[in-house]
DNA sequence: GGCCTGACTTTAG
DNA sequence: GCTAAAGCCAGGC
C-alpha cells in the first residue's frame, strides 16, 4: 500500500540536491544529466519548485546555466538566496556564481 | 489520452 | 553582451 505522494523523478532530484556539498552550487542541467535526462532541466526545475522538504533539500544551491540565481520563489527571494549562498562560502562574481559543482 | 504550464538549455541574429 | 525562438521533460487538469 503505497500512496505515492511524490514521483520517483522528484525524489531523485531532491536526492541529487542533497549530494551537493555546502559552499557549492550546481545547475538544473547538471542535475538533469545526473538523473539520466540531460534535457530535463525544466522538469528538474519544476520538481525543485515543489520542494516539500525545504530545509532538507538545499534548493538554494541550484542555479540556471547562466550563473544567475534564477526564479527562486522562496523566502527572501533571489537576494536572500544569494546572501545565503555567500554565507555558505559560494563566491559570487557581479551577482553571478563564480564556479559550479559537477557530479 | 491530449493540451498547457513551468525555479531550464541551447543556438542563432 | 543581449534578445528572440525552438527544443525537451515531467506534472497537473
Amino acid at each position: 500500500m503505497i500512496a505515492v505522494m511524490f514521483t520517483d523523478f522528484q525524489q531523485s532530484v531532491w536526492e541529487a540536491l542533497k549530494t551537493i556539498p555546502r559552499g557549492k552550487v550546481t545547475t538544473y542541467g547538471e542535475i538533469a544529466r545526473y538523473l539520466g535526462r540531460p534535457r530535463a532541466a525544466r522538469a528538474v526545475g519544476s520538481a525543485v519548485g515543489k520542494n516539500p522538504n525545504a530545509p532538507e533539500v538545499p534548493c538554494h544551491r541550484v542555479v540556471p546555466s547562466s550563473g544567475l540565481v534564477g526564479n527562486y520563489s522562496g523566502p527572501g527571494g533571489r537576494d536572500g538566496k544569494i546572501k545565503l549562498l555567500k554565507e555558505e562560502g559560494v563566491v559570487f562574481e557581479r551577482g553571478k556564481v563564480g564556479e559550479f559543482y559537477r557530479f
